[in-house]
RNA sequence: GCCAACGUAGCUCAGUGGUAGAGCAGCUCAUUCGUAAUGAGCAGGCCGUGAGUUCAAUCCUCACCGUUGGCUCCA
């Protein structure tokens, strides 16, 4: 091929075009090699993905890691031997001659009408094909550099109704340069994962006595509790009222919520008495106690009850993962009651509040999906039907991108759900709001209308943060560790030079404690060098030290975790460039 | 829950069918130092749990628990 243009002139359309196809193109020579070394093996799809590609199949025996190394191998003679990707179309009942002994892809020739062509690529004159959608390179040697990277068992359609299949995912890439980046990238991010962090910066660690559920060690526990600080402040801003709910309940009121009926498997149950209570996994159903504590009148919608209560959820097993998915958890919980022309006026008002949040946290991407009724569901399809065009017209006149999840939605009601990405791009849901017309009619919450008539007031469930654990665990690893000064957990140290300057640094630290900075003084026995870097290595923001000179002049050397060393500073020169910058979250 | 891998000192990890080792952290002593590791010494382990094979198991087999990567589910 001559005058083929270069991988970095393409359009950014055409370079992911020319990847997909690269990468499915992979995908096929993976196939043949399996089938080379597995002749039972049988093929199902194999496409291109983010960052590569994967192949399924149906085997007797689970491919071994050795497996793959025998596979790569047997791959690389394939690309060696640069033959040419050959589509050529059959009629679909021909083809389903072809494949009749393979199932798989004899189902998905039945999902294909009669009348359709279809196509199959072969890549070694004839000797090896597959049934496939198209898109390929031109030769095998088209494909520059790739790699074998996990195995995985994945359910056939993806329903675990369904046979279990063998995966194999594989990157490929346009140039080994390509290629380095990618895995160098891998490194990168699994430096910053927060499990890693949790344990060099002394947040929070596991253990098996309480699977899934984080020990917030005090560092954590600072982060934990400076974001709830930060809510609670938005609260007052945005007119919330917090409140405080119990921890267990009498499996009635699961009963009543609907609960039981649509959530028990992800519930914890304990018998006192031979009475059967279940851990609230959710606030909700005591939060309708709370309204229903009193005969409320429209004057008092909308009500914005907030709840930092602990739930528990007992997700099953190999679905849990550090912070970002755990069985006990504690989120930024509201309530809203509001009348049913309320509704979008609250919503907006709710992710106005979430907009400036995120903001303040640096938080400036995230992605909004609109979820609707799932097949689990309670409620009458009128009220969603009608929840959900409330929800697709609020969502049409914004200026947000999203999209729309059919299936995703809440068993009470559908919802506009926030997703952030962590260092490895996984992305994860963290704000939500639902919009809830089943709760209030399962609790028979009613209002006093201004016309004195009684009136059934909507429901909005809403979260900033969503789970607090699942949030901060993706802000670890998007800050990776290194916490703006206001939500450090030691925003200073300060370091004596030598014995001598301890005195001085004890008073120091003193002063900033008592303006209310998180300080901590270092009167190891160790070197300075050594403080500084231990500093370092915790991410504290500031490093104060002090030697001769400074206590000669009454000031400290400022250094910073970005390596800089600012002017010397007096302490109240200090304290209230912190407080600054604490009070603007800079 | 399903598929796979892993589980050894507080942490990160070596290691072997004959009851264990390093680095860091910890403790003690010496050192008092100017912006990312001062030195020496000491201590620390039911080798995840339970069963089995074996003269002998941390190592082999099985079960369980937990973690990780996926699948499914989900905030």
């Amino acid at each position: 091929m001559a005058n083929r243009v270069k991988f970095k002139d393409l359009s950014p359309e055409d370079q992911q075009d020319h990847r997909d196809r690269m990468r499915h193109s992979t995908a096929h020579v993976l196939a043949e090699a399996v089938t080379k070394l597995f002749p039972e093996a049988q093929l199902t799809i194999g496409p291109p993905i983010e960052d590569g590609f994967y192949y399924d199949f149906a085997v007797p025996e689970p491919f071994t890691p050795d497996d793959l190394k025998k596979i790569e191998l047997e791959m690389r003679g394939s690309i060696r031997a640069n033959t040419e990707f050959v589509e050529r179309e059959t009629s679909r009942d021909e083809a389903l001659e072809i494949v009749k002994d393979n199932l798989y892809k004899v189902e998905i020739l039945e999902g294909i009408p009669a009348d359709e062509r279809v196509t199959f690529c072969s890549h070694s004159d004839g000797a090896f094909e597959d049934l496939c959608r198209g898109g390929h390179m031109e030769r095998t040697g088209d494909i520059k550099a790739y790699k074998l990277m996990s195995t995985a068992g994945a359910y056939w359609r993806g329903d675990e109704k369904n046979a279990m299949l063998q995966r194999i995912y594989g990157t490929a890439w346009e140039s080994r340069d390509a290629q380095k980046e990618y895995l160098k990238r891998i490194e990168e991010a699994e430096k910053r994962d927060h499990r890693k962090l949790g344990r060099q910066l002394d947040l929070f660690f596991f253990d098996p006595i309480a699977p899934a559920s984080p020990f917030f060690l005090p560092k954590g526990t600072v982060l934990m509790n400076t974001l709830i600080d930060y809510v609670k402040e938005l609260y007052v801003k945005y007119g919330y009222d917090e409140v405080m709910t119990p921890q267990i309940f009498n499996t009635d009121l699961w009963k009543k919520s609907g609960h039981l009926e649509a959530y028990a498997e992800n519930m914890f149950f304990v018998n006192v008495d031979e009475r059967e209570f279940g851990v609230k996994p959710m606030n909700c159903p005591a939060h309708a106690m709370l309204y229903q504590a009193n005969s409320r009148s429209y004057r008092e919608l909308p009500m914005r009850y907030a709840d930092f209560g602990r739930l528990h959820r007992n997700e099953r097993s190999g679905v849990t993962a550090g912070l970002t998915r755990v069985r006990s958890m504690v989120q930024d919980d509201a309530h809203i009651f509001c009348t049913f022309d309320q509704i979008g006026e609250e919503i907006n008002w709710f992710l106005e509040m979430l907009k400036e949040a995120y903001h303040a946290i640096g938080f400036d991407e995230y992605r909004i999906e609109l979820s609707l009724r799932p097949d689990k569901a309670i409620g009458s399809s009128e009220m969603w039907d009608q929840a959900e065009a409330i929800l697709t017209e609020l969502l049409e006149s914004s200026d947000y991108d999203y999209t729309v999840e059919a299936g995703e939605g809440a068993f009470y009601g559908p919802k506009i759900d926030i997703f952030i990405p962590d260092a490895l791009g996984r992305s994860w849901q963290c704000g939500t709001v639902q919009l809830d017309f089943s709760l209030p009619e399962r609790f028979d919450l009613e209002y006093a209308a201004e016309d004195g008539t009684r009136q059934r007031p909507v429901v909005i469930h809403r979260a900033m943060y969503g789970t607090l654990e699942r949030f901060l665990g993706v802000l670890i690893e998007h800050l990776a560790g290194a916490f703006p000064l206001w939500m450090a957990p030691v925003q200073a140290v300060v370091v004596p030079i030598a014995d001598r300057h301890n005195d001085f640094c004890h008073e120091v630290g003193a002063k900033l404690k008592a303006a209310g900075i998180r300080v901590e003084v270092d009167d190891s026995n160790d070197r300075m060098n050594n403080k500084i870097r231990q500093a370092q290595l915790q991410k504290v923001p500031y490093m104060l030290v002090a030697g001769d000179r400074e206590i000669e002049s009454g000031t400290l050397a400022v250094r910073t975790r970005t390596g800089e060393n600012l002017d010397p500073m007096s302490v109240d020169e200090a304290v209230e460039k912190f407080l600054k910058q604490i009070a603007d979250k800079s």
